[in-house]
DNA sequence: AGGAAGCGTTAGACATCGCTTACACATTGT
DNA sequence: ACAATGTGTAAGCGATGTCTAACGCTTCCT
């Protein structure tokens, strides 16, 4: 089972109908059936994956009378970009010590 | 089924175990079995991540001898971290936007 | 040649995912 | 009170994910 506020957020980001329904409301507050209009599969299913984003903290909801507002949290998204941007510097500063390592920025006395 | 490059990408890190293999492989070339050690998991289990892994492109393979070295490829997360940044700094400009719409920058004129 | 070491792959069990259909529940309007 | 609207939830189904046990393929060593 999804466990860490990093696993929700990734596993929710997997899934496509998931980041088009994160860009639909990343600007505007929609309702959930204005969202699930914008797709071919039935409102339950809109439904369940705002669920999902939910969850995961990656969207707010707020009740209006009878509708749910619904609108993008992008702080949710804090901690899986941390952790790329860790990964990612890191692993390619090391990967430029190693090549400087091995082809040493040219020293004519080196003769390589 | 998984499609696009950054689909695979999220599924594949959406992975705690996942994760932990790429931080293992991060700064050095690690066999199978090397990295199959670090966890309670069985080996073939392993195997089955670092193919996810593979064909995410988050890892590459070498072969040498019987042994199989890995090691992380964090090109391979280049879309993610783009979508990631754009939609964080897209929605967090937005929401300044919006808030200074609502409460504008405090002029003694406005008599807020 | 033959055994051991290092890995991948397959088959099967079991959980989870994404979907649909059907239903339940609250709010709004008459 | 009653119907309509907007929405979440439950049940069930096929597909996918993660694991183990078993097997097969190379490569190395004697």
């Amino acid at each position: 089972m999804v466990v860490s506020v990093m696993d929700a957020a990734a596993h929710a980001v997997a899934e496509p109908t998931r980041r088009e329904i994160l860009h639909l409301v990343r600007d505007t507050e929609r309702t959930a059936s204005d969202i699930a209009g914008h797709f071919d599969v039935t409102r339950p299913a809109i439904s369940q994956h705002l669920g999902v984003l939910r969850e995961a903290g990656l969207v707010t909801v707020r009740a209006d009378g009878r509708k749910r507002l619904y609108r993008a949290r992008p702080e949710g998204l804090t901690e899986l970009r941390r952790w790329l941007d860790d990964f990612w510097r890191t692993s390619l500063r090391n990967l430029k010590v190693e090549v400087e390592r091995d082809h040493p920025p040219t020293d004519p006395r080196s003769g390589e």
